[in-house]
DNA sequence: CACCTTTTTGTAAAAAACACAATAAGTGCG
DNA sequence: CGCACTTATTGTGTTTTTTACAAAAAGGTG
């Protein structure tokens, strides 16, 4: 099955791959006739949330091309011909973050037919956690600009993305509750009182500090570490760290922190 | 974004939609000149299982055409144009089984590059749940023949149809616990027994039939009856109904199953 | 040292989960 | 009819978990 593409409807296109572009200019494929039955490409966007101090955050792009034109968006791009869906969401977080070994999460896939101005556009959501501060926005081939917003006061955004939001959110609350991805936005050594706000913060609920303390005792995965905060004007806490080859062994078994 | 297609392959090919060749004929497009890049298209695939007494099964179909001819597969189809992807999922159900009005749900998106040995498909897998003597599996346009199989001994199945049928079986699990699903296989009126048994078949164990039966009394939207079970060789059971209008009442406010 | 803040431990009551036993209500059969 | 058999239904005590809240501890600060 083999598309042939209409350059200059390509050119007007905003969710445009890069080697999609260049592709094309090498073959020279600019005056073909088009079929109008499969109109249709496929792309991943990635929400991406930031987490610090109690804070979550989502990363947005502002776009510079129509349609939608100033609004703000999710990050995305096609799909490579090559390329897995995993991997194309990798490499938009790459592009866009210089991290990479981050971990991402299929959540859904959106199809409606008219959710593209332009043409028939299936997208692939996939949901990463980062530390809003190792990731410092910036502007690039792909946007006008980018930039954390908060989730409380969210502007406007471009195709169904606010649809797409909230099922990441959705998403990101059932991840929370079955694999520690918190080990990605704690900082190595972390109190407990850090990873319980992390949990109210994205759950969206608070816990008795007593019970949660209780709770993660059970947590064998979870180690606590004969070192103490320091300066701080109060009593210190102890510093805990995740315990990556105790966590390797349990979760085999269908392990997962229960709160 | 368009394609051109090239017919001789797509001949071979076996995911094929019924609609796309007809389309193709039409607009005699057979000798149009092929562009490499996008070699790609979206599909969906239909895990449905069937429920009835304690045993849970899933449709397949024989494949009569290569590739995999011979092997048993999830029925399928590529997506159509003006075609959500909830609706194409719905018409692959109402083609192959006559029901409509049948939940589905999408679980995950598939799409590694040589998961079809034609082209660049991406498949995008749901589930449907349906009462196993409702449908008379038959043979059609789609396939040499189609037959519920039981999960315990399972053939080999083409293309990644394993992987989506193993995806598919844990968001099975995840739903039942969330949404009253068995209003779909039970009949109208029902024992806690029967109930009782659709949970342990789903998920796997067993539960103790006083405490299962506590937890039901709890449960606003199942209503007991004034009516018994008749000629039943042993003590009659009470007869339930799913309420559905307290269970949109109920649902609202987050509402779910938990046993 | 008294005071402030947050950590850490403790404890008691309430609720839920769990295991198991006793009783009930039909059919079938002598 | 009465007894056996089968499953439904209710009950009960124990254990475990959850929840709420209080007290004590360990820093820093002035």
């Amino acid at each position: 099955m083999f598309f042939l593409v209409d350059l200059a409807k390509i050119k007007d296109m905003t969710i445009t791959s890069r080697a999609f572009k260049s592709r094309i200019e090498q073959e020279d494929l600019y005056s073909i006739p088009i079929d109008e039955f499969f109109k249709s490409a496929f792309s991943v966007d990635c929400v991406i949330f930031g987490y610090h101090e109690k804070q979550l955050k989502v990363l947005l792009i502002e776009r510079g091309t129509e349609p939608f034109e100033g609004f703000w968006a999710l990050p995305g791009d096609l799909v490579y011909p090559l390329e897995d869906l995993d991997g194309a969401a990798s490499r938009v977080l790459k592009d866009l973050t210089s991290l990479s070994e981050i971990p991402i999460k299929q959540v859904h896939t959106f199809g409606r037919v008219d959710r593209h101005p332009l043409g028939r556009v299936i997208t692939v959501a996939y949901i990463a956690l980062v530390e809003t501060q190792d990731l410092k926005p910036q502007a690039s081939s792909w946007a006008s600009a980018t930039k954390w917003h908060s989730l409380k006061r969210m502007p406007k955004l471009a195709f169904d993305h606010k649809d797409i939001l909230h099922s990441a959110l959705d998403g990101l609350k059932d991840i929370v509750l079955r694999e520690p991805i918190w080990t990605k936005v704690l900082p190595e050594k972390f109190t407990l009182t850090q990873l319980q706000e992390f949990y109210e913060t994205i759950l969206g609920r608070t816990f008795d500090k007593g019970n949660f303390r209780k709770k993660v005792q059970d947590v064998k995965y979870i180690q606590k570490l004969d070192e103490m905060q320091r300066n701080v004007n109060h009593r210190p806490s102890a510093l805990y760290r995740f315990d990556e080859k105790k966590y390797n062994e349990n979760s085999k078994k269908g392990f997962l922190m229960d709160i």
